[in-house]
DNA sequence: ATCAACTCATCGTATTTAACGATAAATGAG
DNA sequence: CTCATTTATCGTTAAATACGATGAGTTGAT
């Protein structure tokens, strides 16, 4: 097919106006362009489109049948221009988000809230899962980013760095630690422990503090998220270590988070994309607004 | 819109087939120019429609949103095109002919009967009406075109000439005249005369001829159709001057005609069209198929 | 690990295409 | 008849496009 739009679209807009001249001046072109565009569309079509005196110009048979047809192919043309354009524009599209159970109740909300503001068209979807998980969805496309800590180097995976997480001691009010401005691990042994599960990432951290400081870890108890953890804190039932992330979760509790010092572990907390795979305006401005939802939550480097 | 259909092109085929040199060799083009045209194409949408390393090629998600949609407006418009070509090429159509009655009985059925065998296609639809009603339904763009006799310098009408029609004379079996190879004007008034009515073409005629050779014309009949003519000289109720056409209608009945001279009185039958407006593919194959059948009819020239 | 093969991007050149201005031809109005 | 208006044509200029050569990067085999 050798005709162009350019060509179609004079043709409409002659037969619109009913008049070379008049829709040169609306097509900002000279009226001769439009005699030689007119005269290639028929010669490539094989039948004139127009019958045109110096006086008159009005469709003719083939005319009248060609111009709602191509009028609705290139209106249908423009509409899909126009939906690629919205999600160049950001006014439409999708964020997949994965991230663990504390960031997706911690970091996600006050960064989605402010997302929304500034582009309400497009939808979030979070997915709060497992860090394998989220390593896996990201690579496999089925989703956009991801957050939390991740090994240096995964395969096919892009890290943004956010902001360094240190972990914490969490106890109750009664709690002799409370008093205290920072903690060091040892004194942490004198205390029932509260650990998550060896599959968590944190319980790994945790593991490497006690390794340094070469004291047995003996956990008093064992949970798979961080609010139980917290409500078991909360309880009196002992002292947990978790991320500074979760201060925010243990708020209006009665437990309060101390510096664990001695030695400080902290995990950096990253955004993740696939590698290779385009990164979608929607996604961009995503990990734009995380990113500075996060420093403005952590001011000082989140520790 | 700056996009070119070509680009579209080009996007499609790659998004098919997966690859940029591939596609190169299907679109009988340069692998470079496809890498130009989505180039541009994505700078015009604003947008990435491909990730593209050098081992693979494959859709952005912005990409896999335009593709149906584009492919869907490309097909539509090929469909508008493909329309068009069809009217040009005869495979589809309408003629809208006009004609007298004893011409719609006696030419066009063989006319019609070859054009539907070349051009399957094309609907014909025919107009019996009267002179005046032809012209003015072909100025109108009512009908395409029209038979008849016409005054020579109708305004806002084509002439085509096809065939002269000399007025012959019928009697039945058993009139005297029938044995003659011709007969002269005079020799009609010795017979009950069947004319039609005043506002036929046919009857001004038969008034010239008598005026010429000085007769009285005193009808004993006046009908307003040539078969009614044709039947009351079939029933020996006298003898009717009628165009030589009427031959055909008066075939298989005990009517013949005989030329008429002293004077020789022809008309010219033309296919008339509106000047000014553009003739379609149809009409004008049609034009040319009535004219090859009236000249086979009548291989003398009519008379 | 190195090399060969393949794929897409870039660059410079040449050709083609398209637009403009000027002007001719034609038509209807005053 | 003359004038004003509109479309078509022509020659020139500018821009867009395609090509070939080449570069960069990745995969798979030796």
């Amino acid at each position: 097919m050798k005709i162009t739009i350019k060509q179609i679209e004079c043709f409409l807009t002659i037969a619109e106006l009913g008049s070379f001249s008049r829709a040169s001046k609306r097509l900002n072109t000279a009226q001769p362009a439009l005699s030689q565009a007119i005269k290639d569309l028929e010669a490539e079509l094989g039948i004139r489109l127009f019958d045109r005196t110096t006086r008159s110009v009005e469709l003719t048979e083939a005319g009248r049948e060609f111009e709602p047809s191509a009028a609705k192919a290139l209106e249908d043309l423009q509409l899909a221009v126009d939906g690629v354009h919205e999600l160049a524009e950001r006014r439409r599209g999708r964020v997949r988000v994965a991230a663990p159970p504390l960031l997706a109740a911690v970091v996600l909300p006050p960064a989605i809230a402010e997302f929304r503001v500034q582009f309400p068209g497009i939808s979030i979807q979070i997915a709060d899962v497992g860090t394998e998980q989220i390593i896996d969805r990201v690579r496999r496309g089925k989703a956009d980013c991801g957050i939390g800590t991740f090994a240096a180097s995964e395969e096919g995976i892009e890290r943004v760095p956010l902001v360094k997480d240190s972990l914490m001691l969490f106890c109750d009010h009664t709690n002799p630690l409370n008093g205290m401005t920072s903690v060091n691990w040892s004194e942490c042994a004198e205390h029932p422990l509260i650990t998550l599960t060896r599959d968590s990432g944190i319980r790994r951290l945790i593991d490497v503090g006690f390794e340094t400081c070469e004291i047995p870890l003996k956990p008093a108890y064992e949970v798979g998220h961080v609010t139980t953890a917290i409500a078991l804190v909360e309880a009196g039932l002992g002292v947990a270590i978790l991320p500074a992330y979760a201060l925010a979760a243990a708020r209006y509790r009665k437990v309060s988070g101390r510096p664990l010092v001695n030695p400080s572990i902290s995990r950096e907390i990253v955004m993740i994309h696939a590698a290779g795979r385009s990164i979608s305006p929607a996604v961009h401005s995503f990990t734009h607004v995380v990113r500075r939802c996060v420093e403005q939550l952590t001011p000082q480097g989140g520790s």
